[in-house]
Formats: structure tokens, C-alpha cells, sequence
DNA sequence: GCGACAG
DNA sequence: ATCTTGTCGC
């Protein structure tokens, strides 16, 4: 029986699970706790990870969770791991974990049994870290769930504990002039929460970069800017393109789904493409690519997931 | 009623 | 989060 994934849980489900981001809070350690971290080259640092997941349009449960395990410094794809998962809980801010992490945990936790070798050293997690409503992100949940240094990248400024994305924080953004630039986001308790980086050169929008576990700020925001071939970070930037594609190939494309079993030949004609505004350095080969079906019975493995570690997260 | 709202 | 190719600009 699929749950549908919508609606808002009721107000009981939100008190536990704010009780679970409580207790897992004081998990959480915010600070540098691996000798590549204070290295000012990341010498000893060689895999990079990210994590991601997209969803079907029309579809409030079907998803793909996707890990994507990158080399340091080169940024080249060593290991991808896409998955059909069906969502159970609904989106809400403040608990976006509750939605994502146990699919996320699920592939790590599967990397960590088959590939041990690969496992990443840090993670990149689309999402807040301790820039969060309790302190407790998704970035941090991941983190403290699977004991990996994790990082916590958002694309949108979470307005929260006296943050805001106003006039002053406009003006402070259009003064960051170089890639690598970024300034304090300091909450109301007068605590730095996160900062704001410009992630390259010419990028109008910044990054908000928090601490999720394993790792201080200083050297998560380091570490962002140095995985930063766009504006997105490389590791959850390859995550989110591979976990699109991952639903493209699987579900087929939204206008002709799957009546048409056609590998379209044209497509394949070499144009000349303009240089400067596409990415995608081509020519990627995938060595260690590990790519699992399985749609079925991911609502029961979840349950089994979530109420595994503190047994608070059930909200049936 | 108005504003806020990570993904 | 998702819908979207080519196009304009540096």
C-alpha cells in the first residue's frame, strides 16, 4: 500500500519528530575531526560525495535517490548509485530529513558493504546543515546517521532565527567580488550559523554553506568553493544531473512516455555547439558505476530504516 | 489576511 | 522539487 507522500502530518508526527532532531542534535560535532580537513591543500583528501534526490513531475511519491562518489582533486565520477525509492513522508520546512535522508542512508549504507574502498570522506548534501529552524538540518541528519563528515549546501537563503533575505543581505551579496568571497550569516543568538559564498567568479546567486557534521565551517566553505566547477558543487551538482537522467531513462519523457521504444539516431548528429555557455566536459566514462532497479518494497525497508535509529519517526 | 516556504 | 531549447552575452 503506497502512502501518499502529501498533506501536512499531523501536529503529534511533527512533535516527535522534532523530539528525534533534538536528541540528535547533541550528536552532532561541528568542528574539524580529520587531519585533511586543516591541511591547507586537503592533502589526504580523495573522495568527494553528494548526494541527491529528484522526483517524477506529476508524482508526489516516486523519486530517485541518488550518491555519486567523485575523485579530489580531479572531480571525475568514480561511483554512482541511482534508485527508484517511493516517499512516504510530505515535504516540510524544517523536515526535509524525514523525507529524504533514510533513502540516502540506505546508499551509503549499501556502498559501505560493497565498495568499502570507495566510501567517501565528506559529503555534500543538498540541504542546510545547522542553518536550521532547531539546528538540525538535513545535512546534519545524514551526517550524524551514517558518522560521515557532511556538508551543507543550499541554493536558498533559509530565513530563520533573525535571518533574513532582505535589502542589507541584497547589498552584501552584490559586494562579494570573486569566487571563494563569502560573509558570516550570523542568527540572532549572535552565533555564525553559516556563511554565504560565492562559489566562482561571475555567479550572481551565492551558496549558503553550513556545517552538517564532522567538519568546521572555515573548512566546509573552503572545501565547497574548491569543489566548485559551476555554481552547484560538483559532487551534488553530478548527483542531481545523473538522478534526472536516472527518471528520464526509467519513466521515459513527459510528452511520449513509453510508446515509443525508439533510440532516435538523429540525436546523435555531431553539431558544432557554442563554447561558452554549456558545461559537460564530455567524455565521461563511468569505472565503477553501480546502479540498482528495485522499486519494490522500499515503503517497508523505510519504515524499518527510520524507526531503527531512535524509533520516534513513524508518523502512520 | 499576510507573509513565509531548505527540497 | 518540477516544466524547458535555443539563445544571448562574456
Amino acid at each position: 500500500m503506497a502512502r501518499k507522500a502529501a498533506g501536512r502530518p499531523p501536529e503529534e508526527t511533527l512533535s516527535l519528530w522534532k523530539r528525534e532532531q533534538a536528541l540528535l542534535k547533541t550528536l552532532v560535532v561541528d568542528r574539524d575531526t580529520e587531519a585533511w580537513q586543516r591541511d591547507p591543500a586537503f592533502s589526504g583528501l580523495q573522495r568527494v560525495g553528494g548526494v541527491d534526490v529528484s522526483f517524477v513531475k506529476g508524482d508526489s511519491v516516486s523519486a530517485c535517490a541518488s550518491l555519486v562518489v567523485l575523485s579530489y582533486p580531479e572531480l571525475e565520477v568514480m561511483y554512482e548509485d541511482c534508485r527508484m525509492v517511493s516517499l512516504t513522508a510530505p515535504y516540510v520546512s524544517g523536515f526535509l530529513a524525514f523525507r529524504e535522508v533514510p533513502f540516502l542512508v540506505d546508499a551509503v549504507q549499501q556502498l559501505r558493504e560493497k565498495e568499502p574502498r570507495l566510501m567517501p570522506q565528506v559529503l555534500f548534501v543538498d540541504g542546510n546543515g545547522v542553518l536550521h529552524h532547531r539546528g538540525f538540518g538535513v545535512a546534519c541528519h545524514l551526517g550524524v546517521v551514517t558518522d560521515l563528515p557532511c556538508i551543507g549546501v543550499a541554493k536558498k537563503l533559509l530565513q530563520v532565527d533573525g535571518l533574513e533575505n532582505n535589502a542589507l543581505h541584497k547589498e552584501k551579496i552584490r559586494l562579494l567580488k570573486a569566487g571563494g568571497d563569502s560573509f558570516p550569516l550570523m542568527g540572532g543568538s549572535g552565533t555564525v550559523l553559516g556563511m554565504a559564498l560565492k562559489s566562482h567568479d561571475h555567479s550572481t546567486k551565492p551558496l549558503y554553506v553550513s556545517v552538517g557534521h564532522k567538519m568546521s565551517l572555515e573548512a566546509a566553505v573552503r572545501l565547497t568553493h574548491g569543489c566548485c566547477k559551476f555554481r552547484i558543487p560538483e559532487p551534488v551538482r553530478q548527483a542531481d544531473i545523473r538522478s534526472r537522467d536516472y527518471i528520464r531513462r526509467t519513466l521515459g519523457v513527459q510528452g511520449a512516455p513509453a510508446l515509443r521504444p525508439e533510440r532516435s539516431k538523429k540525436a546523435q548528429r555531431p553539431k558544432a555547439c557554442p563554447q561558452g555557455a554549456s558545461e559537460e566536459p564530455a567524455g565521461l566514462s563511468l569505472p565503477r558505476v553501480h546502479q540498482d532497479q528495485g522499486v519494490g518494497g522500499t515503503s517497508e525497508r523505510r519504515m524499518e530504516a527510520t524507526q531503527s535509529w531512535l524509533g520516534l519517526t513513524a508518523w502512520y
